[in-house]
Formats: structure tokens, C-alpha cells, sequence
DNA sequence: CTGAAAGCGCTAACAT
DNA sequence: ATGTTAGCGCTTTCAG
């Protein structure tokens, strides 16, 4: 590998000038720069990135962790923020925690060993006392969840306001018996859906029935089988899901109860996938705005690294909170079967603006 | 931040004992491991990597370059190889290159700068010669892709079986218009796959209808396009799907088009997604084994990088190769109308095994 | 405007 | 078995 010393040796200067050439130092003649980068041009010089590294103190790093790739639209935001920390000459690091806290503290301890510049980190549901102290040493900002005992700020759906925009929808429809399966409320997301939920009901000025809420592991089996229970036990007319596994096995219930939605039951999902428009009537859900997010999150992020800036450096307009869902309408919800009898709602729950959001696709008739 | 230097002067050993001790030398005292190493638990230490990268030359990433982490089962590759590379205490840095040469070139040639380890790509269409050379400087495996003109071993599906098989499975229904649209013959996949249709149509003895074929840019809206256009003109009695993006393309043509599936049309797609076990009667598949192949591609890395062992090591008996897609069968083919009518076939395409890896599950009844 | 020199934290000879 | 020493390639004073 070409170093500076020997790109000095070729053009005739000193290693330091060669650094300096490079790195567009003012003081240095513009006939010299020229010769330097010829020559760096010429022989395909590349920068040590780890020596620079040890030498400033600060890589060139951005971590990136979650706790799966895969899930919710992870890999949308991975790319958005990828792009983001590249445009200021940085690279993204991704990791998988699985929501073990262990491994979570494996990936932030080596992050901070590289010398990461910066994390974005989705926590998992209780990091370990010794993750959070490492956290404050490197500008961190949250992504999806919020960990109370973290003071970095974070980057969030309003997922309270989603669930009970859901709920409020299907009430003005004129549901009474609303169940709700989700997450664990252990985690900021699933206390938050839950809290949605729950505040639709109070603003009905309807009583909350523990027989129609359910959380769970966000896993698709488990989430079909609670709703399976949920929907056998208690017969709601209207089920809002709270997360986007939890939506997936709720369609693998619904598909294998033989459920007529929305005749025998009405369904808001969480999260949006190309198949929810193909799925039976076409599932109304609540649809997050993840490439928003996550394009606030990086520009925040470039925001915080400017002070160490590299590159071609972007500007960004900064600004944490939370970000709304919108709903979106499908086929998936309607009035309850003896909708006329339910009880007229009190407060200002109208029925919805026809033609809200709403995009219907045809899908194939079966042969 | 701690250094082996102020463990040094803690314990009152010299920095190297520190760093012997550390890395578990065997000529050094357990006496003084563990009190090393007790000094380095109460401290925190975390070893500088940058340092270590420079003094080594050769760092602790592993890069991951694709056109797009979103894409094809890009996350889930993502996520098997970094777990690979993890058990070998290295890191995975996801770039995506967008199919663009010359951020291709930009991201081999920033992750050769931090003096990657090694790197697995999927190269773009046409590759810049400068990133090919540089390509040759660190351990390289192809992922998804393979491009000639590169050296490295490439873990790819056979792509051509796969589309053969499907080919073949509607040959054997009686289907003797059968269409093909998919990605451009200019990447391996897209050559592969045309080549398993005509494989298939061949050794059928059928001869090729140009207008029943069409190649086309994989985004969902051309390939709509597309899709519509060789249905309307060549009025084919079935069609096979080229690539994932082809596929959803074409769902949202039948959805617009109304077109009743499998009666007038029986459809092949390619890739599997929970969707395609909704969407109307279930569509029929070639499934790709994007975890096995990335498992493979991952255990084939640590092999490589052996020679240069961290922490944890982890075995793995590579094998690179392509490997062998499945066809998933539900409900989207059927023998064609006038079926009776096809001419009978030459050489061993018998009718396929009745439940042949068929699942079909039952979708919601639309209200 | 450019050169000389120091040093970032670590590893690895080469001494003891 | 442990200490001494010399860099890895770069940035950055400090001199000239």
C-alpha cells in the first residue's frame, strides 16, 4: 500500500506537506497540492483510515444498533442512514442485537473500541447498566424505542396517537367490543400502542374490558395464538393490532379460522406491506413513516458530527420527536354486524371523511 | 479512554506484560493475567481497534456491498454473514452501491482505506476496472451475483435450474404459450434465468416466441408495464416471473388487470414472500435459499479470513457453487383452457408428483 | 509556505 | 517470565 511517505518521496516533498496537500491545507501552494494528487492519482494511493483514526481519536465510523435487520422496515432505515453518515465520508456498521442485552453490550463495546463516530441504536427492551454507561461516551441517538434511563434523544413513531386513530376509526363505525393484541408494554412501543388504545376507549367514554386486550411475544406464532384466544374468548366485532409481527400472525389466524373480514370482524394492522393491499378485502392498517424517520434520525445525526466534519459535508435541519402515523384505509374494517343497536358515542367521534387516505387495489379473482 | 499503558502503571507491569497478558499469551504468569485483567474489568478498558489496525494492517470489518440492503433477501444475507463475522470478533459494514459503478467504487475503495478484512459483494452490472483492481488487493467473494471478469469465488442460486423447473412444471400441465418477463440479460442472474426457460422450452422441443419473451428494468412499475404488454400482444396461457421486483410487478398487473389466475393465466413468481400465500390463490414460486446461501457465503469468510484469528473462532466448511432453488406450488397454475388440445410432448416431462412440496393455505373469505 | 519531530495505542522482535 | 524498544501511517505542533 502507497503511504505519504512514499508519495513525499516521489514528488519531492515532505511527508507532512503531502498530508497537507491532501487534505486541502490553505497553506500550501497550489502547484504543489497539483503534484501531490497527481501522484496520489497515479499510484492509487488510499488513506490509512486507521492511522488517522488513532491519530484524531474518532473514526470513521456510525454504528447501527438493532435488534433484527429484518424486522419492521430496518433495512429501509439502515439504507437511509447509511446514506446520510456516507455523504460525510463515514461508513455504517450494522448489528444484530436479538433483543439480548449481552449482545447488545457485545456490538456497543466494540463500536466503542473502533472509535465510532456516532450511534443510532434501537435498544432492546432492558440494556444492561454497563451498555448505558459505554452509551455515554459517544453521541448515541435512539431510533424507534425510547429507554427512559437513556438521555439521548430519540427518534419515534407516535405510536400512541397511531393505535388510537385506529381505534377512534373503528368506534365511529359504531364497534363496542374493540380488542387489542400486541406488544409487550415493556417495551416504549408497546406501552405506547397499548396507551392509544386505551385512551381511544376512555375518549368514547367507554370501559375497558381486560378480556379484550392481550399482549404478547412479537413473534408470528405466538401473535396468532393470542388472537386466536382473544377472538374465540371474547368475541369482539373489531381486533387493532399492535405491531407489524403481530400483524403477520394475526393474518395467518384469520386465514386459518376461516374469519370473514370485515363481516365477521373488523381488522386495523400495523405497519404497511405491499401484501396488505392483496390480503383478503385489502387490510387497513397504520402506516408508519419509517424512511422519514429514519432520514430525521440521520441528518440529526450529521448534525451532531459536524463539529468533526470529513468530506463532502451535508447540512441538516435537525429535529428529534415523534413522528405520526397516518391511517390507512382498506377493506378490512366496516360496521359491526348489529351495528345499529350499539350506542350512540359521546364527544366529537364522527364517522370518517369518505375517501380518507383511502387506495383500494382489485385483487385477482381465484379461479 | 484506558490503555494498556495505564494498566501498566496500575498493576506495575510494563505495557507489553499488559498487552500479553490481554490476549492471553502463554508465557505469561496467571498470577499476573488475572490481575491484568482485574485492573482491566475495573477500568473499563476497551482495546483501541484503530491502533491495533494499524500496527497488524488489517482491520476487523468485514464490508457488505449490494445494490440495495432492501431489496431481494438482501437484510436476511446481511444478517447470517454478520453473525458469522461477529464470531470471529469482526464487525459487518453494510454500503449500498444503488447499482451505480461508481459508488461501488466509492464504498470497495473506503473499505479498503479502513483496511477491511475481507469483503463480500454483489457487484453491480458493470463494475469500474478501478474497483476490480481493487477487488484483488483483500479476500473477496462474489454474494448473489457473479460477474467474470472478477476472480473471487461467487455464491450464487441456480437460478437457471430454478427457472427450468418452473418452465418445465407448466410445460407438463400442457401449457405450450408460455410467456417469460423478466430482468436484463446483462447480469448473471437475468442471463441465467432466460437460459433455464429456454433450457426447458428446448428440451421440450419447443421453439422460442420471441414475443413471448420480455427483459425489462426490475422496478415494479416497468415491470408492470411489461407484464401487461406481453399478456395483451402474445396472449400467453401462463407465465414465469424473473426476479423478485418482476414478480411484484407483475401482481399489481393482474390486480389491474383483473385477470382471473390460474384460469385464464397461470403464473410462476420468483422469490418467496408470506404475501405470495395470500395473494389470490396462493402463488406458485421459485423459492430461494437466501439463508443457506448467505450461511454458506459466511462460513466460506471466516475460512478465508482463519489465517488472521480473533477472539472466538468459529469452523465452517465452505463450499462455494450455486445452489438449487425450490418450486413452491399453490394454487396460481392450472392445465391451460383448451389444454386437451396441446400437442403431446417429446423426451420425460412427465406430470409432476402430486403434493410436491405444495402448501396451500386457506385465505380470508372477503366480506 | 514547508520541513522536522513527536506521538496516538498497540504488537512483536529483541533483550534480559 | 517480563521489560525495552521500535515502529505501523497519519496529524499537528513548532521551527524555520
Amino acid at each position: 500500500m502507497t503511504t505519504i511517505k512514499d508519495l513525499a518521496g516521489i514528488v519531492g516533498v515532505s511527508h507532512s506537506t503531502v498530508a497537507r496537500a491532501l487534505n486541502d491545507h490553505p497553506a500550501i501552494t497550489p502547484a504543489v497540492k497539483a503534484r501531490v494528487r497527481a501522484a496520489a492519482e497515479a499510484h492509487g494511493y488510499i488513506a490509512n483510515a486507521a492511522a488517522r483514526a488513532l491519530r484524531v481519536q474518532s473514526g470513521a465510523l456510525v454504528g447501527f444498533v438493532v435488534p433484527d435487520i429484518e424486522e419492521n422496515d430496518m433495512a429501509a432505515m439502515a439504507k437511509a442512514i447509511a446514506e446520510c453518515v456516507n455523504a460525510t465520508g463515514r461508513q455504517l456498521v450494522v448489528a444484530c442485537s436479538g433483543d439480548a442485552p449481552e449482545r447488545e453490550l457485545a456490538h456497543v463495546r466494540a463500536l466503542v473500541g473502533a472509535r465510532a463516530a456516532a450511534l443510532v441504536l434501537m435498544p432492546s427492551e432492558n440494556p444492561l447498566p454497563e451498555t448505558l454507561a459505554l452509551l455515554g461516551r459517544l453521541p448515541t441517538v435512539q431510533l424507534v424505542r425510547r429507554v427512559a434511563a437513556l438521555a439521548a434523544e430519540a427518534f419515534v413513531f407516535d405510536d400512541e396517537a397511531g393505535i388510537q386513530e385506529a381505534t377512534a376509526h373503528l368506534l365511529a363505525l359504531g364497534h363496542r367490543r374493540i380488542g387489542y393484541v400486541g406488544g409487550s408494554e415493556t417495551v416504549s412501543t408497546g406501552a405506547a400502542r397499548l396507551a392509544g388504545y386505551r385512551r381511544a376507549l376512555r375518549e368514547a367514554g367507554l370501559a375497558e374490558d381486560p378480556a379484550l386486550v392481550s399482549t404478547v411475544a412479537p413473534h408470528g406464532p405466538a401473535a396468532a395464538g393470542a388472537f386466536r384466544l382473544l377472538f374465540e374468548a371474547a368475541r369482539p366485532s373489531a381486533i387493532v393490532l399492535g405491531g407489524p409481527r403481530i400483524t403477520l400472525g394475526a393474518a395467518e389466524a384469520v386465514a386459518e379460522l376461516r374469519l370473514n373480514v370485515p363481516g365477521e370482524l373488523s381488522l386495523v394492522g400495523f405497519g404497511d406491506r405491499a401484501w396488505m393491499r392483496w390480503w383478503g378485502p385489502g387490510l387497513s392498517t397504520v402506516a408508519l413513516p419509517a424512511r422519514e424517520l429514519a432520514q430525521a434520525c440521520g441528518s440529526h445525526l450529521v448534525d451532531l458530527l459536524r463539529a468533526v466534519p470529513r468530506q463532502g459535508e451535508a447540512e441538516g435541519q435537525a429535529h428529534a420527536g415523534a413522528l405520526a402515523p397516518g391511517l390507512m384505509l382498506r377493506g378490512s374494517t366496516a360496521p359491526p354486524l348489529r351495528g345499529a343497536t350499539a350506542p350512540p358515542l359521546r364527544g366529537a367521534t364522527a364517522p370518517p371523511p369518505a375517501g380518507q387516505a383511502a387506495r383500494k387495489v382489485p385483487r385477482p379473482r381465484p379461479g
